[in-house]
DNA sequence: ATCTTATATCGCAAATATACGATAAGAAAA
DNA sequence: TTTTCTTATCGTATATTTGCGATATAAGAT
């Protein structure tokens, strides 16, 4: 009946999953491990490196840009897209805000 | 017409998007946050403090399982789960593969 | 002005994910 | 045994994601 009771959660639960969304595809890893690689901005090559449609990778650089993992420019006819680190920072502090209670405490499991 | 071309990535990227997607939900995010804070096996206490039907919770649950990242055993008439440390290790170590090549070499952003 | 090239967006089809109630399954309690 | 309690699973409705071809857009080249 209901789906996504997002708006239930707390902000920084919300932000982390958003966070992890915007990973959670191969072909986004691929393109981050990319844009990675060449820091310098890169565009249609990643058309020719991926195994799919170039209004596919579009797509998933939108969700990328949108989720604020990469930065994007227009750059004549084509466009320009690299890393965001801060936004890979934030994401890391939020991460480890999600176990700031234990891990150290116990890295055992219980079951 | 097509959907999903999981298979055309490498098994890393494959592996590390997985993981993301097990944490790419707010409900997800909290029930691993309030097994990180306890450590302890907990069970149906989650479902008090999510604001999600039991049945939606343990579906959370099980993908968190299948996810690997958490463990689970039944304990009489409960079922008893925790954190599953050494797969949020791996995680670090394939997420932090992902920038190998840069992070270090150049932090700024070009565009 | 027209053509080419590079990207983004639209529209659609198919697959997944999300959520819930209802029900099953299993153990303990009565 | 029957009841109760806890959790998992099933069925279902709806929303979102994924992917592609077709088309629009925008800048440079001819």
């Amino acid at each position: 009946m209901a789906t996504h009771k997002k708006e239930a959660f707390t902000q920084k639960e919300q932000d982390l999953a958003a966070f992890a969304k915007a990973l959670a595809h191969p072909a986004r890893i691929a393109i981050l491990k990319v844009l990675a690689q060449r820091n310098e901005c890169i565009c249609g090559e990643i058309v020719e490196i991926l195994p799919l449609a170039q209004s596919t990778v579009s797509q998933h650089l939108k969700e990328l840009k949108n989720a604020g993992l990469i930065n994007g420019s227009v750059d004549g006819p084509r466009s320009c897209y690299c890393i965001n680190w801060k936004a890979f920072e934030k994401f890391n502090q939020e991460f480890s805000w999600l176990f700031t209670n234990l891990k150290i405490k116990n890295e055992k499991s219980c079951c």
